[in-house]
DNA sequence: GATCTTGTACGATTGGTGCCGTACAACGCT
DNA sequence: AGCGTTGTACGGCACCAATCGTACAAGATC
């Protein structure tokens, strides 16, 4: 600290936004799984049970379209991300899903292919 | 008869496809139930229980673009279409549905609003 | 047969989606 | 400080998706 870097574009970590538990919406999240590469993002995090950098995925896409990926997972409240230091860790919302759409996430992860 | 209407395009009348409970594609099926205007379809659908006619439901869309809908929901497995003289009959894939992806059906449309 | 009803086909349009490469920021490490 | 790593931002692009109006086909009905 110190230096105080106050950022570039005027705010200097937009704190990521992630949709509150009640405002989850439906359609958002059907929509959001309904990408092979997502459904295949969210699958790969079910594996690992716990939370996990965006690096450390196995993905047929660049970079930035995986960060895009992400971004849409995030903002439609399937997933949850904690940044540490230059990393990015995801996690799935496994409760907050259940809360809202009980049963939804198991019975899309139960199809496995 | 007679003068041989044999179609336009070749084909007189389409027999309207069906994928196979067997073919029925998970993201396809998310897909399509992730357009707001489909979701309701298929909730009124759900509703009657048996079959209905296309024009019988409220949809806050034009004809045409609501006979779109509908084969996007054939299309994807979710109905079943049904030919009756001018109108056309449809219902709810709902045995397929479960046998292929357990619970999935009902936990989207447990979910009102 | 004439007309109404029900739904489709087609073309046009508008906006969203998935994809990439490049440039860059932020942090970690040596 | 300088370099490597990790992920984002942005511009661009091709394609798909949702919408509509109009025109039309196939039955139903009078």
């Amino acid at each position: 600290m110190g230096h105080a870097v106050v950022g570039i574009g005027g705010d200097e970590r937009t704190p990521l936004f992630h949709p509150a538990t009640e405002d989850i919406v439906l359609t958002d999240v059907l929509h959001a799984l309904s990408d092979p590469i997502r459904l295949e993002m969210v699958r790969q995090l079910d594996e690992c049970a716990a939370e996990r950098a965006c690096g450390t995925f196995d993905l047929p896409v660049a970079k930035s379209t995986a960060t895009y990926h992400w971004r849409v997972l995030r903002e439609c409240g399937v997933v949850q991300a904690r940044e540490a230091g230059t990393r990015k860790f995801h996690r799935l919302r496994r409760a907050d899903l259940e809360a809202r759409f009980p049963g939804l996430l198991d019975s899309v992860l139960a199809h496995t292919g």
